[in-house]
DNA sequence: CCATTAATTAATCAACTCGTTAATTTATCG
DNA sequence: CGATAAATTAACGAGTTGATTAATTAATGG
């Protein structure tokens, strides 16, 4: 579809233009890749403002396209929302399915093994801003009403979640399968807000002890408090 | 403009009217209570559908009233969200640091008993459906654009975490300042999203073995996990 | 080279938003 | 009693909201 052949000699009125970027109406020559314009400037918004708090006036504007154009290529706001939080969300839980059949075949998993092969595909996503903005939209999307969350929810995470119950029931044969359940739900809760930053570390720690980019202590402190909360003896209520 | 002040005067001597309820405008005898059923009202919406996804009229309708009164006691949307929250908020900040001081007057804390004083009032909360509303709207302002949250969070519960930061290292020593703070911060992540309701055990979890009105069993699973996490070995940064 | 189709814009729409105002009803107090 | 203040309602108004439509421009395919 990129046929790069040269732009017609005929300009009726407007200046010659040697800029790739054509604007106004009209089908653009190859991709335009508008569509992914709106994309990132929707997952901005939504992990900032939420669902409900987001204008489709808002993303356009941040688009730079006309709003219209918004429900040319996603029909409705919800169908922007849908479509913005499934790119990442399921490259998210393939690459955790992947990461978790690479660490049962290296032998018994332990569980910093299955806690790490969880957290490391959206741990990589802290690397950049637009990451950031879906790992709080990812948050957010917890707290929003059912009839909003639970289908992406399920559709983006539902069978990846699964298998990691089972995979740490394998590791912790002791547990009940409640008892798994409610670990790995409590993971999952752990890491959202720690990944989120919607917590407010910054301003309460003494003077520059906190890095909000060092990545890799955000890891480690993570993973140390999961894996002890999951490794916890089952009764252990002293 | 209009008069925001909080309790009314005393109930004077009440002549056991039959029916306290009276309806249509005029200034009810005593106590109308319509304030306290406003800010219930609110606190179910606020928690389901967030702040921008709730629209006055919603509470209106839900507390029945008229829309124009939530502006007369309140001011406006904020000056209501807020006075829904700190209805609660505050009184659970109270309490942990009222807990707090009394395990710590009856001997060295250990971190269950300092886990236990800090997630007690809020487990309380999940025996009442409102509280059940309050919890969630609590995780939600977590996840809420910084302008609504960040000044309710702090004037909530800004004095009493610090305290409990101070208290675990108390308790732990050789952790780091740095380290003492994050491990508050993913206690508060990790019970902010067991009790909000916002996963969904309920139906992944095999048939009836996930009881979600068993507080006592979430108050144990939720324990374990953050004293386990907590306590983990602290792996060796800085 | 012409018909078709894709991409884009401006303009518009009906519904809904929060907040305000004037009027009305009643309790309370001097 | 009568004045005042409190509580409540109906109605409205200015501004947004998500969505639609008609028109416009250009690339593509036969």
């Amino acid at each position: 579809m990129q046929t790069v052949s040269g732009r017609r000699g005929t300009l009726p009125a407007s200046p010659a233009k040697p800029k790739p970027k054509r604007k106004g109406p009209g089908r653009p020559e190859g991709a335009s890749g508008v569509r992914e314009t709106i994309l990132d400037a929707a997952e901005c918004l939504f992990a900032n403002l939420g669902y409900a708090g987001t204008t489709l006036r808002e993303v356009s504007d941040q688009a730079r396209v006309t709003q219209a154009l918004i429900n040319y290529y996603f029909g409705s706001k919800y169908g922007l929302f849908e479509e913005v939080f499934l790119r990442r969300g399921v490259a998210v839980s393939e690459e955790r399915l992947r990461n978790l059949e690479a660490v049962r075949q290296a032998g018994t998993a332990s569980v910093g093994d299955i806690v790490r092969a969880f957290l490391l595909p959206t741990a990589a996503l802290r690397t950049s801003e637009q990451g950031r903005h879906f790992l709080r939209l990812q948050a957010r999307l917890h707290t929003e009403p059912p009839h909003i969350s639970y289908a992406l929810r399920d559709k983006a995470y539902g069978v990846s979640t699964e298998r990691y119950v089972e995979a740490l029931q394998e590791a912790m044969p002791h547990l009940s399968a409640l008892q798994a359940h409610w670990r790995i739900t409590l993971m999952v809760g752990t890491y959202l807000y720690a990944f989120s930053d919607s917590h407010r570390m910054e301003e309460r720690v003494p003077e520059g002890q906190y890095q909000a980019d060092d990545c890799q202590s955000l890891i480690e402190q993570v993973t140390g408090f999961v894996v002890g909360g999951i490794s916890a003896a089952p009764q252990n209520l002293a």
